[in-house]
RNA sequence: CGGGGCGUAGCGCAGCCUGGUAGCGCACCUGCUUUGGGAGCAGGAGGCCCCCGGUUCAAAUCCGGGCGCCCCGACCA
């Protein structure tokens, strides 16, 4: 893509609103643009982003034998009446009227649809487990949206619902969620930490929240250092094997949010234990036969008894990891984005463009990157210098090919690494082939 | 939902108290000079001053009512 034709409002003075990091370095790198309070447009570099991210949700929810299908945003109130959430919910959720009068809303959350999906079509133990996810925009009307698209009312949200036969069943598809949650977020280059969360009215150890490491986190996170450096992308994960291994290690270690940690019962000796700010970007919630009873959602079992199926909902924020991961990678000068979830792999600046010998070792070497299927964005705009490397810097990309008359009359190109500053002069070829392979 | 603040050019703001030609910086357009870390000079374009009503010869400014947005707290992926 080239920068002159890219529509990326950059800007260079941060707007009033925006108080948070995340939040002010999406608005002056011309990620997003606010609609209403906590609503955005996603321009298309932030946009770029947010389909990156999601992405990475879907092949590690697949992976883990989720499918994918797509719920509709708008809802019919009579679903949640079944479930009795509908006066249950309150003032977050957003209600709406068709033109015949009938009672709709814009869905906050899926249990209710998505079980009666279930309910109209698996009717026989045989067909269990079924483990269903979509990722669709949600609404909540927060009374006070905040922090832009970390809180906003509405959000990208993958939501997966596990249906069992059993007990042991629901605990097998909650393994499998937190296994491929683990797996996400260290995708996307963050320290993920589950956190035993509260667990409602069933009781038990089965919910976490997923907490990533971030500086500039609200949640104060208190656990056992071990826990950072747990690496789960190395190993193969079978999903259908036990999977009670993999969790156990991680959940053995302390880890505790503030609102559940107590310094004096703290089992993790001082010289052991990491405390640091975070901010919730998952959660996984086993919740049984709260809505197959009510909404009966039941199949016959082998003596073709009724049983109502056991159930589990697990979310991610997609929107909001957008801010999230900004707010674990940046600097002074602006983001620092993971490669896996960079709107593009390399930006390519063209010091001085209008110069025949920087255009043309500029546009070959956008062409040879497009040949090699690297996503660039292609600087050439007639620009100083220093904006260029300003706006670079800004929106983060892993990499900078920095062609420029100086370096091209020693027949060498920097190539920059955004995260670490290191700038290295080599050759074009060379460069081009550390960009490709 | 309690408390506070703010709506003036795309962005950041001044002007409002004390009514009288709507301003500054950045961004934008033109030209010249400049050219490896957000250039300089000159010229230019861009405003229902949030909306509605009132007071007044005259309202961005004073008064009343609305709407929007933000911040702090209680609550959430």
């Amino acid at each position: 893509m080239r920068l002159s034709r890219y529509f990326m409002p950059t800007l260079k003075e941060t707007p009033a609103e925006a108080r948070i990091v995340s939040h002010r370095l999406m608005m002056r790198a011309g990620m997003i643009r606010q609609a209403s309070a906590g609503i955005y447009s996603w321009l298309p570099l932030g946009f770029r982003v947010l389909k990156k991210i999601e992405q990475i949700v879907r092949e590690e929810q697949d992976a883990a034998g989720a499918q994918e299908l797509l719920m509709p945003t708008i809802q019919s109130a009579d679903l949640w009446r079944e479930s009795g959430r509908y006066e249950e919910y309150g003032e977050e959720m957003l209600r709406i009227k068709d033109r015949h009068g009938r009672d709709m809303l814009y869905g906050p959350t899926n249990e209710e649809l998505v079980t009666d999906i279930f309910r109209a079509h698996v009717k026989s133990y045989r067909d269990l487990p079924q483990l269903l996810y979509h990722i669709q925009w949600k609404f909540r009307d927060e009374v006070r949206p905040r922090f832009g698209v970390m809180r906003g009312r509405e959000f990208l949200m993958k939501d997966s619902y596990s249906f069992d036969f059993d007990f042991a069943g629901a605990r097998r598809s909650y393994n499998k969620m937190f296994v491929a949650y683990l797996r996400t977020f260290a995708r996307m280059g963050l320290k993920a930490i589950p956190m035993l969360a509260e667990s409602g009215p069933i009781g038990g150890d089965m919910s976490h929240e997923f907490v990533i490491l971030a500086p500039t986190g609200e949640t104060e996170v208190h656990c056992h250092r071990d826990l950072l450096d747990f690496d789960v992308l190395g190993s193969e994960i079978d999903y259908d094997g036990d999977l009670e291994r993999v969790v156990g290690r991680w959940t053995d270690l302390y880890a505790a949010t503030d609102k559940k940690h107590d310094p004096a019962s703290c089992p993790v000796p001082p010289d052991q234990l990491v405390e640091a700010l975070g901010i919730e970007v998952g959660h996984i919630f086993y919740f049984g036969t709260k809505y197959s009873k009510s909404m009966d959602a039941v199949v016959a079992g082998p003596n073709s008894e009724p049983v109502p199926v056991e159930m589990g909902s697990y979310g991610i924020g997609v929107s909001r990891l957008v801010g999230a991961i900004i707010e674990a990678s940046h600097d002074e000068a602006g983001i620092i984005w993971p490669e896996s979830v960079a709107p593009f792999k390399v930006g390519l600046i063209n010091l001085k463009a209008g110069e025949a010998a920087c255009d043309r070792a500029s546009d070959e070497a956008y062409a040879k990157l497009n040949d090699a299927r690297v996503e660039v964005l292609y600087d050439d705009r007639e620009a100083r210098a220093g904006a260029k490397f300003a706006d670079m810097d800004l929106i983060g990309l892993p990499w900078q090919l920095i062609v420029g008359p100086r370096g091209l009359a020693a027949g060498v190109v920097e190539l920059k690494e955004r995260a670490s500053g290191e700038r290295q002069e080599l050759s074009i070829d060379s460069a081009l082939a550390r960009l490709t392979g």
